[in-house]
DNA sequence: AGCTGTTATGACACCGATGTCATGACTTCG
DNA sequence: CGAAGTCATGACATCGGTGTCATAACAGCT
């Protein structure tokens, strides 16, 4: 590979003229800049980062560990790929910012972390973006050093710049929208509790009940989904029984997330049921690929992970260029809802529901 | 950030015999050898790659040209995600073999490419692997100077390695196990014509045919789905409608791809029949968030694409390592049959169908 | 004792850029 | 016309490691 000296040999001039013309950072001649680009033309010359690191001490270099790239193949996942889009939003605005990305994946185990992390270090990349494949609490012993770091998609005890989904509010939303529709019977099928998105979501249920006055029915709250190997679907059938036979039963059933309400759909029909007409359906996390292609379309909410990606990618941009707006601990995101026809309204306000900022699509 | 100096001094020792300890390329005492690591530890020191690279050119990066990263974000891709998993199958090998992968996306327009590769130069990656979203060819207009290329899910006329799938041996495999359950009348909704792998797997299918002694029935093969915005399964319905209303109509449907599958589920459905009792369904894709949560689930075809990413990886190493195995142009991987309950059985062969290598899950 | 070989260590140059400082030519202004 | 300022360029040191070679201490052998 050519270097500098080569160029400079070939054009008659010092290397440092070459450097010149290379980072325009001083006056050179047009005669003699002409000669050196010919000379670069020529050779196939590309100036070497690593050299150029030795002095600016600027990599350039932002350092990625995430799971993103290993959890997918498990049967099911939970929640989606939410780590990918995250991904997606940060590549973006590292690529807008000249950056470039260097990714390690943990391979679903934390263990190699710290290994990972060490790579990264010796690569003396600007900035350490840890994403998590779901919303959760984590802890990075990663001895990074005076090296920034920002979490996304989770959080740890230190008060770490961190960038999480606002799943309260997002469910909030979506119940508040409910509502509005006339529902005041909504059941939740929830995920398993030991997701953080979990409690937080229920939160969300609650206060929008609390919030429109409807009391709080624990019967329709249930569990119907658990982070274990062999969850056959029996929880959710058990759970779907369970609203069914109230005495009031739900008008719509919430989901902890769209695949649950792609198996709701089937068993909902399996017992001569119509969807919306008999009872409505409302999923979570806009996984088009089911969202979109389900017969009626599901109605759901986004969370908003390119935006979380995007928004980790400048919080380590602002730190790397040393400006204010230091976080300290999570900031939340809130995402919108998609309003499809899988769920019917029970009055006439839907036609109000445009001023509310939901998306229909 | 502490240097090798700054270690060598807290140790009372040379900077080399720091080196020494840190590469283990010549012996050291073991009384110096602890000094120098407990000087390590205290300082945090971690190696500097770039002044490694400085002397050794070796740069430890493998530079990922992809469009993975944000392809997805369409409405509905035609493919599922290949790419996804080809990057993660070349993850796997690289972070096996010591390399750490940069990864570039081209935001879906090539045109970034000859900046991204220049990019990638720059920081004097070892090999440089470009992933296709789909099974297609390029014109990869890199001047990547000496830099080993290697292809993946795509190929070139100029013969670089490359690596992609088996379509056709897929689509036969998959039709000749529809035979040798019984099926004789097998339909095939195809994807658009103008995508390689749709005239690859169609000859998968006459050859199958053929193979048994089946005639081609050209009204049985229809295409079924265009790669245009305003794509709304109008075009599936109708191919549907057609073939049920031949004389002698399908018993099992093949599908383009699992998407359609799924939608076909509808379809078939709305129309009074019953899977798989009355017509039989196979897609292609194996993609498990559909394949495996429809019901009844789903026969399809896995492309390979994890072994495909591993595979490139390995070849790109080989040619790093400048060991034999020089590819010359396109390496086709074969993938397995998923036999699920979506198709029914017309004999009672089945049961030798254990012999043939299929999975069965 | 004298020679050879191994072990343990340091001095020094070098990889390919760039920052600092110096230099010569030329312009501008009092 | 001479001082001061700009323009265009080069010499040289430097960043943080590692390869080469030198050196000293000590072992094993004849």
């Amino acid at each position: 590979m050519a270097t500098i000296y080569d160029v400079a040999k070939a054009a008659s001039v010092s290397p440092k003229t070459v450097s010149r013309v290379l980072n325009g950072d001083a006056p050179v001649g047009p005669e003699t800049r002409k000669a050196v680009e010919a000379a670069m033309a020529e050779l196939g010359y590309v100036p070497s980062n690593a050299a150029r690191m030795m002095r600016s001490n600027r990599s350039g270099l932002i350092g990625l560990v995430t799971g993103a790239l290993s959890h997918k193949l498990e049967p099911m996942e939970p929640t989606g790929l939410p780590d990918l889009y995250i991904v997606q939003g940060i590549q973006k605005v590292m690529a807008d910012s000249g950056k470039t990305l260097i990714i390690a994946d943990t391979g679903g185990t934390s263990a190699k972390v710290p290994q990972l992390v060490r790579t990264f270090l010796q690569h003396r990349v600007e900035a350490l973006i840890y994403v998590a494949d779901y919303h959760k609490q984590v802890t990075l012993d990663a001895g990074a050093g005076n090296c920034p770091v920002v979490l996304v998609n989770c959080f740890d005890a230190d008060g770490t710049p961190a960038i999480v989904p606002d799943d309260e509010q997002c469910q909030f939303d979506l119940v508040t929208d409910l509502i509005r529709s006339g529902h005041e019977r909504i059941a939740y099928l929830t995920l398993d509790p030991s997701m953080a998105a979990t409690e937080l979501r229920s939160k969300g249920y609650r206060a929008a009940l609390e919030a429109a006055g409807i009391p709080y029915d624990g019967a329709l709250e249930v569990m119907a989904r658990k982070n274990v190997e062999n969850d056959d679907g029996g929880l959710l059938q058990r759970a779907l029984d369970s609203v069914l036979a109230l005495g009031g039963p739900p008008t719509v059933i919430c989901c902890g997330n769209d695949e649950m309400a792609l198996r709701l759909y089937g068993l909902i029909r399996s017992r001569g049921l119509r969807i919306p007409e008999d009872v409505s359906v409302a999923g979570f996390d806009n996984y088009r690929a089911i969202a979109e292609t389900l017969y009626p379309p599901l109605t759901t909410v986004e969370l908003p992970y390119l935006a979380m990606g995007q928004r980790a990618a400048e919080i380590a941009l602002g730190i790397i260029n040393g400006e204010g707006e230091q976080l300290a601990g999570p900031e939340m995101v809130p995402g919108p809802v998609h309003w499809r026809s899988s769920v019917t309204a029970l009055n006439s306000v839907t036609k109000l529901r445009n001023n509310t900022g939901s998306t229909f699509s």
